[in-house]
This record gives C-alpha cells, structure tokens and sequence, in this order.
DNA sequence: CGCCCAACACAACAAATGTTAAGTCGCCGA
DNA sequence: TCGGCGACTTAACATTTGTTGTGTTGGGCG
C-alpha cells in the first residue's frame, strides 16, 4: 500500500467536506505513518488502554464498542477508510471503549508527538481535525436518536442509509451495493437488539421488498421505499463547507 | 451577575480536570460576554439556525434534542452550569438539533469572531476547548450505551449518577441533593420510554428504597443499592487532566 | 470429501414497554 | 379564593422485544 492509497480516502473526504488547503494536505501525508494490518475481530484498541498514537483506517471496517458489567455490548459507531476513531486519545490519554476489526483491516499510526507538533505549526490541520471529532459528535447524537426513538423496522434502514452516505463520500459505493460486514449479532448490538430481533426486521424487510443483506453486502431493492422508513436527513454529517 | 460568577463553574470545572493554565482563564474571563435570561421550556437555538455566538450555562439546566418526523423527541445531552453547549458551531455552521432551557436559564454568549482569534492566539485556550467537546462525544457514547443496553431501571440510576458527578464538579450537590429538573415525559424522553413507563420505574425505586424524585429534586434513599444499579464507571468523563 | 462451527432462520412462549383512559395533586393567575 | 391546567399516578390491555430451543446453511479445513 503506497502513501497516496493510505490518505486517499481521508483527504477525499476532506476535500468534499471541507475548505481543505492543500498545504495542509500535504503536511498530513508528510508524516511518518506505521501501518498495521489486523484480522477481522481483532481489538485495535482496548478500553482502559493508553495509547500513544493515533490511527486512520487506510482499508477495512472498525466499530466502536462498549461493554457492560453484564456481558452486554453496544456498539457505538462503524468506521470505514478515511476515519480517524482515536483523534479524541490527543487530548485524554485513556480510550474509554473498544475498538475493533470487523473486517480484515489496514490501519495507519501516527504518534501523538508528530501529530501535536504539526497541529501546533499549521492551525488548518487543528481546524480539520478539530472538526472531524465534532461531526464524529453529531454523529453519536443522531445515534443515539435512532437507538432512543425510531422503531427497529425504521432503525436499521437509517443506520443502513447514514453508512451508505458516509461510504459515497470515499468511493466505496458501487451499483448502489456496498459493504456492511457486521453479523446479525453486531447490527443488533449497534441497535441494541438481540440477534432473534433483528433476524426478524431483516426478514421483514427482506419480504417487503426494501433490501436484502447477504454475506455482508447490502443491495437496495426499493429506493423509495428505503427513503420512506429510514426518514434520513443527513445534515448532521456536515457534508459541505459552510453547512 | 459579575463576570466572576458568570465563569465560575466553567473555570472551577476545568482547573479539576485539566491543568488549565491561569493565563488562559484570564484571556477567558476578559472575553465580551453578553447575558442572556431563558425562561423554562424556551428554545435557546433551534435546529438549522446559524449562531454567530457560543454560549455559556452560567445558570440553569438546558437540554440538547431532536425531533424525528412522527414528533417523537430524543433529549441527547443535559447541560448545567459551566458547560458550553455550542462549541461546535466554531467548526460547522449548522445546529442540527434543538437547545432548550429547562428552567429559567442564564447564559453568556461570546461571538465566533472573538473566540477564534482567542484560540489562535492561545493554543492553550484551544486545547481546552478542544478536550471539552471530546468529552462531550464521550458523555453522548455513554449515552448509546446507556440507552441501548441498560435496563429501564438501570438506566435511570445511571443517568441521575452521572448527572450528580457532574453537578459535583460545579459545586451543585448539597447533603447528596440535588436539582434534576426534568419532567417524567422528559425523562422518558432522554431514556428513549414513554412518560408512563418512567413513572413506573420511578415509583419501583421509590417503593425498593433507593431515590426520590419531587418536584426536581433527587433524594437518595440508598447510596449502596444505587451504584449497584448504576453500574457507573466514571472513567469516561476524564475528570482528571491525564485519564 | 466430509466434518465442524459460526452464522442464519424461525417458532413458541415470556417479559418489557407502549397505548389509552381515568382520576388526583398542586400551583399559579384571574 | 377559585378555577384551570400541567404534571403525576395508576390500571387494563396491546404490541414489541427478549428468551429459549431447534434446525439449517455454507464455507474453511483436516
């Protein structure tokens, strides 16, 4: 994997998202970057954990996860290429969650010494990191709406829709078919559902013709349909610039 | 209200768990504030607006919420003094969720303009700003996870806990006393139940002995059965300047 | 090739939560 | 002082979701 592919997907998304100056881009992908691979249901990071630098997913997908005394888990957030689900560990030292391989993954480390200096030399790069953790944010918000209020029916085709959107922004949508390889159990444990459940709202939706999931690839049959349950306003994802 | 006890909570909160420097509460303290009364149940700022200003809790509860299509309302974060709720808006224009006073309110407001020339000109003012958000997002993951996988029961003992550390931090619990001035429909609403369910769940822990609530007060029955329930681990709120 | 195991599928029943409806309480303003 | 209204309380019933259990499927590996 060369340097280019590593950054690609950040800096595509950057450069739809926001002003990003090139010099700013640049400076980014000037920095030593370790990567490392890991198997799906690896832990990249462990609650409690200290970790001394930062990652970005170069390929693969990772969710956040939290587990309670009981054994239950919630997943909190899917990453994709382009993510950067430990910026947050710059400024407080422990990971307060998981992090985990979903998939086969590549990921790029940055150590924190690297990533300060050059956040104190270009404040462009703090104001595009800074603001990535804000939109990573608002998208726990509207999470916490889906979990909090819509139905599981309705759930899981936001949940569905908000990904596609975010995997769009890196080129990861092809046909209108893309990846989502969480097993039953985990899209349950984003839900917070069990497995029975959501075995039951995937048939549903498979029988009312919305979509299919097979083998962690997702194929929309019915637009309109989709659009209809999942009621998506993807503002929150701050898409543009100014918005 | 002098520009001392405006900034009181917020400067007692950050000097506890960060290692805010003087300087940089002053260069806060010296920033053009304007005051601003909120009746209880008024919108500070309403989803899709663009503020030109960050605001300051000098007094009084907010919440943040949304409203998804069937008008059901997720309440996702309470704010009390101190917290700035809005600092976001330096980095995106768009609110994309609704702010609302819970009780009669007083809140300072610092215009955009003069925050970021602070944060340039200080570093240390942007770190700390910075670590605020994130611990923000930290508090909205707990909350997935609150929401998703605790017990009804469970999960409004733990939302009161963490409220109570938090109002700690600002000096607002006395003889473990403490303001949570959220209707049953509101609390329902922040916990993803109905009305009538939080009421069930209130009158169980009221008849089992471990809290009451009246009239926005909570009174604790029984501090051991409490954390049994609550299952709080605070790590996440980074109370300290190295967790 | 055939075994094995995780993921998927689904049914029956139990428990949690929502809905609707009714009545009570307590405070504020006319 | 009284009336009204929002918040609280509770019950009965409906619906959603969890639990348990039992098969099936499909792909990796000896």
């Amino acid at each position: 994997m060369t340097s280019d592919s590593i950054w690609a997907p950040l800096f595509q998304r950057l450069k739809t998202t926001t002003g990003a100056a090139d010099q700013d881009l640049q400076a980014l992908a000037a920095l030593p970057i370790a990567l490392r691979n890991y198997r799906e249901n690896q832990t990249v990071l462990r609650d409690g954990e200290q970790p001394s630098e930062c990652c970005l997913i170069a390929d693969g997908f990772c969710v956040r996860s939290k587990t309670i005394a009981d054994g239950r888990r919630q997943i909190l957030s899917i990453h994709i290429p382009g993510d950067l689900p430990n910026l947050q560990n710059l400024h407080y030292g422990t990971v307060d969650h998981d992090l985990v391989a979903l998939s086969d993954c590549t990921l790029g480390f940055v150590g924190h010494r690297a990533l300060k200096d050059l956040i104190r030399e270009r404040p462009g790069v703090a104001d595009l990191f800074w603001r990535d953790t804000l939109v990573d944010a608002a998208i726990s918000r509207e999470w916490i709406v889906n979990v909090g209020q819509r139905s599981t029916y309705n759930r899981l085709t936001h949940l569905i829709v908000e990904l596609r959107e975010r995997l769009r922004l890196v080129g990861r949508v092809i046909d209108n078919t893309f990846a989502i390889p969480l097993t039953q159990e985990q899209l349950g444990e984003a839900m917070g559902v069990t497995s029975v459940h959501t075995n039951r709202i995937l048939r549903d939706l498979r029988v009312d013709g919305v979509l299919e999931l097979q083998r962690g690839t997702v194929r929309i049959l019915n637009e309109h349909k989709l659009q209809e349950l999942a009621q998506f306003d993807g503002r929150y994802l701050h898409l543009s610039p100014l918005s």
